[in-house]
DNA sequence: GCCAATAAGTCAATATGACTGACATATTTT
DNA sequence: AAAATATGTCAGTCATATTGACTTATTGGC
C-alpha cells in the first residue's frame, strides 16, 4: 500500500488536508465533499419514507404505484385518467393495471365526465379514502416529528429546498398540483361509495 | 357544480375555512393539511433528483441499482459484499447480478481480504471512480443550487430534516456510514485499475 | 351525416430490480 | 474433522416499468 493509497483513504472524508492542487486531486474532492453525505441522507430519508406505507399497502395486496394512484386521486377529485399519467410520467399501459385493481376493489370510482363523456373522472370512494388517509397520516407523522426536531424553520425551508431540487421545467406543475389546480381540470365532487 | 360541491373543492386546500368539529372533518383536514404538499415535493424531489443520474447511467446500460452499488463502493473503498447488502438491504440475489456486471465490465474490481481470504474486499477502478464521480457531480450540482436558493442555513437545516426523516433504527449506521465508518471494516485501499 | 381527432382501454412482448429458498464452494474457527 | 462463515449460484416468481399497435366510444368540424 502507497502513501498515495494510504492518503487518498483517510483523506477522503477530511477535506480540510487538501489542497486540490491536480485534476485528481479535484476529482478526490467530489468525493470528500461534505455535501456527498447529503446524497446519502436524501437516499436513506427516502427509502425509510416510503417504507411506512409499503407496509401497509403490502397488506391489501397493493404496491407503490397503487399508493401514488390513490393519493393524487384523493387529492384532486376528478382528475382524469390522462391527468394522472401527466403527473406520474408513466405509461397508460403502467396505469391500466394498478388503476384496474383500485376500481375493481372499490377504492376508486370512475364516472363518465359531465360535459366529455369520453373522460373517465376518477374518484377515491369511502374506502379509499380510509385508505389513503391512513397512508398519508403515517407519513405525515415521520414529516412532522423530523420536521420538529429540525428547528422552528424547518417547515419552510424543507419546503423551499424540496421544491428546488425539482427540475425548472417541473416547477410550475407541481406548484399548481399542490396549490390545488391538477391540470386545469374542472373537477367537481362525486357521491363517492 | 353546486355551492356544496365548489366548496368542497375549492375549500379543500383551506384549512382556515374549517372548524373539524366532527371525525369526517378531522379526517379531511388530513388532507387539507399544508404539510401534504411536502409529501407530495418529496416525491417529486427525489424523482428528479435521480432522474439526472438515471440518463447517464442508461448510456452505460446500467440502472439506479448499479448507482448505488457504485457509488458506496467508491465512498468505502475495501467494503465486503456482507457490508454492501447491510446498507443496502437487499438480497444477496438482487446485488449478485449488478455487481457482477460492475466487476465484468471494469467498474468495480474485487480482492480477497487480505486476513480473511473468504471476503470479497470491493473497489472502484479508475474507470468506476470516473462514472461514480460524474454521477455524483450532477447531482452535487443540482444539491448545491436547491441550498443556495433556499437561504445560509440551508444545508444544516437540510442535513438535520433528512436525517431526522430517517427510522430511529437506522440512524446509527446511517451516521457511521456518511462520516466513513461502513460497517467497522478494516478498508484499505487497492492498486485500482 | 361523415370523418378526423381525442380519451381511454387493451394486447403482446420486454426489461429491471426486487424477492424466496435451496444448494455449492472456499475458508476459517472450534 | 466438523461447524460456522463469506460468497456465489440456480431456478422460479413478482411488481413496476417500458414500446408499439390496435380497438372502442365519443366529440367536433365540415
Amino acid at each position: 500500500m502507497t502513501d498515495i493509497f494510504s492518503d487518498g483513504v483517510a483523506g477522503r472524508r477530511n477535506p480540510a488536508a487538501s489542497k486540490s492542487s491536480t485534476a485528481a486531486d479535484a476529482a478526490r474532492d467530489i468525493q470528500r465533499h461534505n455535501l456527498v453525505g447529503c446524497i446519502e441522507l436524501f437516499y436513506f430519508a427516502y427509502r425509510d419514507f416510503t417504507a411506512d406505507p409499503d407496509a401497509i399497502l403490502a397488506q391489501y395486496g397493493f404496491g407503490r404505484a397503487h399508493h401514488r394512484v390513490l393519493h393524487f386521486v384523493h387529492r384532486n377529485p376528478g382528475l382524469k385518467v390522462a391527468d394522472l399519467l401527466d403527473i406520474l410520467r408513466i405509461t397508460k399501459q403502467s396505469l391500466a393495471r394498478v388503476l384496474k385493481q383500485l376500481v375493481d376493489e372499490g377504492f376508486i370510482i370512475q364516472r363518465a365526465g359531465d360535459e366529455d363523456r369520453r373522460e373517465r373522472r376518477l374518484y377515491v370512494s369511502a374506502k379509499g379514502t380510509r385508505l389513503s388517509d391512513k397512508l398519508t397520516q403515517i407519513q405525515l407523522k415521520r414529516l412532522e416529528s423530523a420536521l420538529a426536531s429540525a428547528g422552528p424553520d424547518a417547515e419552510a425551508l424543507a419546503r423551499s429546498f424540496l421544491f428546488a431540487m425539482i427540475a425548472d421545467k417541473d416547477r410550475p406543475q407541481v406548484e399548481s398540483l399542490i396549490n390545488g389546480n391538477a391540470a386545469a381540470n374542472t373537477a367537481s365532487d362525486c357521491g363517492s361509495e
